[in-house]
DNA sequence: GCCCAGGTGGGTA
DNA sequence: TACCCACATGGG
């Protein structure tokens, strides 16, 4: 069995293999996705919540006073970066097609979608990804901080590859059909074992009880 | 007060 | 190409 069979059908064990949820609409998504760079998903939340409930559309978003979408994003961080970029691609949105929309790249060759979205501000290999997974179904892998670390850790990837070229190397490994689910059990496996300084399994790498630990005399360190 | 959450882009060698 | 660094907030 691959190391990536391995990994997968461990992770599927311990947390289950997730169903596919439909995720946010496709301009909500990138700009909930551009909140979320570099900080927590509570302080996303909330400069989502508070930009989604102090204008009535995106369209208001972007002819808005710059500081005043500074001022509705600022719990996200980086608020002196994000508002001008957000505020710039829905400027490009509406240039481009009259309105507010992202539905142009759902017809369009996966890499000249991935290609029209890395064009953006702001959006870098990650938001790409994570618009095109959850917001259009189409086979994009993300890669976060978390995926990153436990690709490597793992030994999926070398432990020298950047996030970004983690992204083309984890699209050829990963099935298509599981990038859905192999992404949100990495997620959700990295970001417990993180907290809770779980030893890894020396056989399969994932820090946990998984499958291999029964006969095995106990967790290891490593 | 300190640590943790955690991508993008510009500059440099 | 690889590395370094700036960028900012809120919760425990």
């Amino acid at each position: 069995m691959s190391q990536y069979r391995l990994i997968y059908s461990a992770l599927v064990s311990l947390y289950g293999e997730p169903v596919w949820q439909p995720g946010l609409a496709p301009v909500d998504e990138l700009i909930s996705t551009i909140l979320s760079q570099n900080t927590s998903d509570a302080n996303r939340d909330l400069a989502f919540g508070r930009i989604k409930w102090r204008f009535e559309s995106w369209d208001a978003v972007r002819a808005a006073p710059l500081t005043e979408v500074l001022e509705a994003i600022r719990p996200a961080g980086l608020a002196n970066r994000k508002a001008p970029r957000i505020q710039d691609i829905l400027q490009i949105l509406w240039d481009e097609h009259g309105a507010i929309t992202l539905e142009s790249i759902a017809s369009m060759p996966l890499e000249e979608a991935r290609g029209w979205l890395l064009a953006l501000p702001g959006v870098g290999p990650k938001t790409a990804a994570i618009v095109l997974l959850f917001a259009f179904g189409r086979p994009a892998f993300p890669v976060d901080t978390h995926v990153h670390r436990l690709s490597k850790r793992l030994g999926l990837i070398p432990k020298t590859m950047s996030a970004e070229k983690a992204h083309r190397e984890l699209e050829r490994i990963v099935p298509t059909e599981h990038y859905y689910s192999f992404h949100l059990n990495l997620i959700r496996h990295g970001r417990q074992v993180c907290r809770a300084r779980i030893p890894a399994c020396q056989r399969c790498g994932l820090h946990s009880y998984c499958q291999h630990y029964q006969g095995l005399s106990g967790p290891e360190s490593g």
